[in-house]
DNA sequence: ATGAACTATAAACTTAGGTTTATAGCAATA
DNA sequence: TATTGCTATAAACCTAAGTTTATAGTTCAT
C-alpha cells in the first residue's frame, strides 16, 4: 500500500510532480487508486512504469505524446499507436546521429580542431 | 554581404531566432556588423557556424551554456571552457545511453513485449 | 516617387514542463 | 488532545526558448 511520499522516494520524482503527471493522463488508472479519504494509493509496478516514462520523456517524447500513448480513453487506435512508436524510433535514430556529431565536434574543440573555439 | 533574410534561408532560423540569438550573446561579433543603416551585415562563415550551434543546442547545451562558451567578454578561462566541453562530453554520453535503452524499449512495444502497452 | 518588401527595436505574448502557495482535511504520536 | 506531519485541490507562479506585435526607418521595382 504505497502513498505518494513512497512513490516519490521510490522515483526520485517530486511528489508535486507525480501529481502533475496524473493530471496529465500519465498515470493510468490500473497504478493508482484513492482510499476512503482520497489519498492517492499506488500499486508496486508504478514504480517501474514510471521509470520507463522518465527515459521516455527526458529525451524524445514530450507530455501530450506520451499520454497519447498510454491512455485508453483517447482511443488511438493500435494500428496508431504502432505508427507513432515507429515514429519515434526513427526521431531517436535522428537523435543519436545528431548527438555523435556535437560529440564529435567538442573533441575536435578539445584537441584544437575546431575554428569555432579559436575565433570566439 | 549577407543580411539577415539570406542568413535565415541558408540556415533555416527565423530572422526573429536569428536576432534573439544575438540578444543571448550567442553570435559572436566577428560574425556580424552594422552597415550605414545599422542592418546586420554577415561574414559568410555565420552558416557554418550556425549549424554547429543548431546541433549543439538541439539536444545538449542550452544557450546560456553555450554563450558563456563563445563569448570572450565572459572571461572564462580556457582551462574553464576545456572542463565545460568535458563535462558535456559526459553528459552527452550519458543522453546516448538513455536513447539506447528507451529505443529498445520501444522496439519492444512494436514485438508486444513490453508489458506497459498491455496494461494500457 | 510611391507602394511593396526588408530592416530595426522594444515589449508583450506563447508553450512546455513543471513548482509554489494557499487552504483544508486526515494521521500518528507524545 | 494537541501538535507535527502527510495528503488533497486549485490557482498562481516560474523558466527557457522562442514568436508576435507595434512602430518606424530603408530600399527596390515600376
Amino acid at each position: 500500500m504505497m502513498k505518494i511520499n513512497d512513490v516519490s522516494k521510490l522515483t526520485g520524482l517530486p511528489i508535486s510532480t507525480l501529481r502533475f503527471y496524473e493530471r496529465k493522463n500519465l498515470i493510468p488508472d490500473v497504478f493508482v487508486q484513492r482510499d476512503a479519504n482520497n489519498y492517492r494509493i499506488y500499486s508496486e509496478e508504478i514504480v517501474e512504469y514510471l521509470n520507463d516514462v522518465k527515459a521516455l520523456l527526458s529525451v524524445e517524447f514530450s507530455i501530450e505524446e506520451l499520454s497519447l500513448l498510454v491512455n485508453p480513453q483517447l482511443h488511438l487506435s493500435s494500428e496508431e499507436k504502432k505508427k507513432m512508436v515507429e515514429q519515434k524510433i526513427k526521431e531517436i535514430e535522428d537523435i543519436q546521429k545528431q548527438l555523435r556529431k556535437s560529440k564529435k565536434f567538442l573533441e575536435d574543440i578539445l584537441v584544437g580542431k575546431a575554428n569555432f573555439q579559436t575565433k570566439c
